[in-house]
DNA sequence: TCTTACTCTGAGGGTTTCCTGAGAAAAAGA
DNA sequence: TCTTTTTCTCAGGAAACCCTCAGAGTAAGA
């Protein structure tokens, strides 16, 4: 059994499935989170203000919230406020522009929050809020302890560690999404184009041959041992897999 | 063109048909799509535009879309966008010219969808298609674990790979779409025309003769095993099977 | 501020794939 | 058997694809 993102919809739909509402104004960025996170098997919802927000989360009692800080009638620290203030425990993810200070988001995110910036990467996205789950200590969740394994390789989500038979790998923030999103479709060809549509943030508009460099990068500190665990597949993709028995 | 009779085989079986509706402005792209899908048991509508595709999408409640992003009206991702919120929970695989790509194309690949670039050829469209279905989880496809088998031959469309007697064989892409083509009509014969024009580019504009020069290609990877799978059928075309019982 | 790390672009070069054309081989028919 | 038609195979050039590297731009940390 490989861990697909198939994989990750059908066996989260065998416990509790987490509910998530997404709030944001720009009705192309919410839609792109539903759709992301539908697919890995979440209960989505959207709501594109924090009055719709309120009104949603009543009936639908997600267990946690994305949440734009900048909403049109509101902002998203009232909106979390009011949610708590109703009885809701909800973990909320904020999504805040790049350039918002840093300590006025810190000071607002109590307990389990987190927050990631716009633009992001989906890969980014999703693993947050799986750790937010996970430290709210949600329903969901399978026995992930953290750990992504393939063959010898280790990714560790908690302490972003890397190692390959042992070896600590040091890897930079990219080079680091890109071999999760590698390992979490391992045995299965993914195409240049899906892995820039994860792993790269929303909004780039440069070509897919980054998507070769940074294996290239990531090939010269993981595929320095053997055997070599990423293989070009041409005229498609890439695949992780163990080296064909011949 | 030719268009085949002998395909519908491969899933007909299946309990509920798949429901598709081709959106494209071009009638002669979406009837060559139309008529292909229908051959291998699709149930196809098509739309000229954006609006009629809404509409059509409303009563008809198709399970995927194949969706032209360029539209006289708006924009594959606006019809897209739309079904969503209207509830409707589609697979969309996008088509595309081959220089929007790099361009417009970023977030296609996102939750199930996935984009083909035209000129297409049938086998990929199909085969692309099916992949959607089954990632989205939508009710078509057999037991499919995406592996295709004839005798000792398997092909396994997620990772690509195809085996003869547990022997890896590596495909150029054309040679993987013939040689599926192939295995889908396994016992019974195809013309070469017929190869043409699932197999190649819809465009392509050279001469049958090509099939020989492939088919040759894949008899030296495939039937240097016993007993040759790839029969010619002089006059007619190609068949494979295994070799008469006298 | 200065330094370091990271990200991205673009070009060079190697490799694979695609396709054409032509001659050899095989089958069909006279 | 001889001729014609069809098919097979191979060689080679063009194009596409992929890898790698150097360097510029940018962000992050000291």
């Amino acid at each position: 059994m490989t861990t697909t993102l198939q994989a990750a919809k059908s066996s989260t739909a065998t416990s509790t499935t987490s509910r998530i509402l997404v709030v944001d104004d720009e009705n192309s960025i919410s839609d792109l989170i539903a759709t992301s996170l539908r697919f890995v098997g979440f209960d989505v919802r959207t709501a594109a203000s924090g009055a719709e927000a309120l009104r949603v989360a009543e009936e639908f009692k997600p267990h946690a919230l994305i949440l734009d800080v900048m909403l049109p009638d509101t902002n998203g620290f009232d909106v979390c406020r009011q949610l708590r203030i109703d009885g809701h425990s909800v973990g909320v993810l904020f999504l805040t522009a790049k350039d918002t200070v840093e300590d006025k988001i810190q000071g607002l995110t109590i307990g389990g929050d987190d927050y990631v910036t716009k633009p992001f990467s989906l890969e980014e996205l999703v693993a947050r809020l799986r750790a937010l789950l996970r430290r709210i200590g949600a329903v969901e969740v399978d026995v992930d302890e953290e750990k992504i394994r393939f063959a010898d390789l280790e990714l560790d989500e908690a302490t972003h560690e890397v190692r390959r038979a042992g070896h600590m790998i040091d890897l930079s923030p990219t080079e680091f999404l890109l071999l999760r999103y590698l390992m979490i479709n391992a045995d299965r060809v993914v195409s240049k184009s899906q892995i820039l549509d994860h792993v790269w943030q929303y909004d780039f508009r440069g070509d897919a041959g980054i998507v070769e460099t940074y294996v290239s990068y990531l090939r010269k500190k993981i595929d320095i041992y053997e055997p070599a665990l990423i293989h070009t597949v041409r005229g498609v993709g890439y695949r992780m897999r163990m080296p064909a028995k011949k």
